[in-house]
RNA sequence: GGAACGGUGGCAGAGCGGACAAAUGCACCCGCCUUGAAAGCGGGAGGCCGCAAGGCCCGGGGGUUCGAAUCCCUCCCGUUCCGCCA
């Protein structure tokens, strides 16, 4: 949620942050919170004098009362009552008008960043590094997509993925399935050194996925539970910004540095039909998060530092990558600024988005009422978040199977990998691990 | 799922229709004392909205009342016991 104070404050250079967007309908969503905070702040004045007045007529009651005068009492009563309809009637208004600014103010997006690249969509996203790792040609045997040599190998079994539980799920297995687990211990050990792992719980409460921005506005892209109110996490993002949610932290916890792996659901509405064949997207993966929580001054400095942290890991297993940077266009609700890494995977022909990072400012924490407190100032001030994808298994584990797939159908495990393997450093047909 | 008891400031905990933003203790901050510290003494300090006046906040929501932390309803959460269960 963007301040509100920014409405009142400095309409205009909110009006030319959003623009950037290029997105009618934010402007218009923000002219009419304008309006409303304007007529709920009027109301709210108005009820409080009100409010005021009754309860200093209430004192003069009792002190009446106690005085024995029933009868003055009485008339003052009288009066308080008639004031208090009043009241109401003003409350029940500033009800409505300050329910309707919050609904639109969970639906109005974050403001980009000033360095985040102009833009109207994807097409407009920079490269800003990379190709890493790209060989100038790919060889025919790396021209397989995944879902072949996978299934050749014995490593994936969508067929009964789909059986058990439908359209787009996969299952892996065999030293497939080592593999999707090796890739999450590899991104929990590589930054181990400065962040707390959390085991959160996958399915959460509406108010903890409407903090992170899902909710209201995209219901439609989550699994619900509904007979028990509850909801699938698409990320741990979700779980972890929520974790000191409504909380005043003392700042100097902060930065404060926390990862996750976690299984991500997504219910991909508006993509049916796209990307089925092979784990390019399913409706359930294995992904490691890295997320910090930080002062506004922290949050810059921490932006490079998580996406530097996600591209080692990519980079340590040797694909094929470059980042790009989200314009302004192309970012999401929450987001302030946005970095994607891709990855090429030469049998798809395509680059594949294995990892996102982003910044988003307060919008998330005041969504959350995350707080932070500096020892011997007075008030609190909302915290930033960011959070990056250390490594989402489906893709790089497709991307693996294709750049490293050899002329005899094998494919090489790449070596940062071998301590989690059992030992394999090969996949072999039919599962077999070759020592 | 059933029963009982609870939910009050950073923590513990009193208050159970009016003078309550709320006792008290611990923790915290600033002085004094001390070579330094502890102890002791004095003082300070919650959050949110608002330019301010003022308003709101005792788990959430609703109700009763001139007036609710206090009474009623409802939901949520916690603890313990029972049931079920990896």
């Amino acid at each position: 949620m963007i301040d509100v104070r920014l409405l009142r404050t400095q309409p205009d250079a909110l009006r030319a942050a959003l623009a950037r967007r290029h997105s009618a309908e934010v402007l218009a969503q923000l002219d009419r919170a304008i309006v409303l905070d304007g007529r709920t702040r009027d109301i709210t004045a108005r009820r409080d004098a009100t409010r005021a007045e009754v309860n200093e007529l209430s004192k003069q009651v009792g002190q009446l009362r106690r005085a024995g005068d029933t009868e003055g009492a009485e008339v003052l009563q009288k009066r308080s009552r008639a004031l208090g309809d009043h009241e109401q009637l003003l409350d029940n208004e500033h009800d409505v008008l300050q329910r309707e600014l919050n609904q639109l103010l969970l639906r109005i997006p974050n403001l980009p960043h000033p360095d985040a690249p102009d833009g109207t969509s994807d097409g407009d996203n920079p490269v800003i590094k990379g190709p890493v790792h790209l060989p100038d040609s790919f060889a025919d045997h790396q021209r397989v997509p995944h879902w072949e040599t996978a299934a050749a190998l014995g490593i994936l079994d969508n067929e009964r993925a789909t059986k058990i539980s439908g359209a787009m799920f996969t299952m892996q297995r065999g030293l497939g399935a080592t593999l999707s687990r090796a890739l999450c211990q590899y991104a929990l050990d590589r930054n181990a050194d400065a962040f707390e792992e959390i085991r959160p719980p996958s399915l959460v409460t509406t108010a903890t996925l409407t903090a992170t921005g899902q909710l209201p506005k995209f219901a439609d892209d989550a699994f619900a539970i509904e007979r028990d109110g509850l909801w699938c996490i698409p990320t741990a993002e979700v779980p972890l910004t929520s974790l000191y949610a409504g909380e005043v932290l003392d700042a100097e916890l902060l930065p404060m540095r926390l990862m996750a792996y976690s299984p991500s659901y997504r219910r991909e509405a508006g993509s049916a039909g796209r990307d089925t064949r092979g784990m390019l997207r399913t409706h359930e993966f294995d992904k490691v998060e890295i997320l910090a929580v930080t002062t506004p001054e922290q949050g810059a400095q921490m932006l490079p530092e998580l996406l530097s942290r996600a591209e080692a890991l990519i980079d340590g297993l040797g694909l094929p990558y470059r980042i790009i940077e989200i314009c302004t266009g192309d970012l999401g609700q929450s987001h302030h600024r946005s970095f994607d890494i891709e990855v090429y995977a030469p049998g798809c022909d395509a680059w594949l988005e294995v990892s996102s990072v982003s910044w988003f400012s307060d919008y998330q924490a005041r969504r959350a009422d995350l707080r932070y407190k500096v020892a011997g100032q007075r008030g609190t001030h909302v915290a930033n978040t960011l959070n990056g994808s250390a490594l989402a298994v489906p893709r790089v584990w497709a991307a693996i199977v294709e750049n490293f797939r050899r002329p005899d159908g094998s494919v090489a495990v790449p070596a940062v990998l071998h301590p989690y393997m059992r030992g394999a450093v090969s996949i072999e047909p039919r599962g077999v691990a070759s020592r």
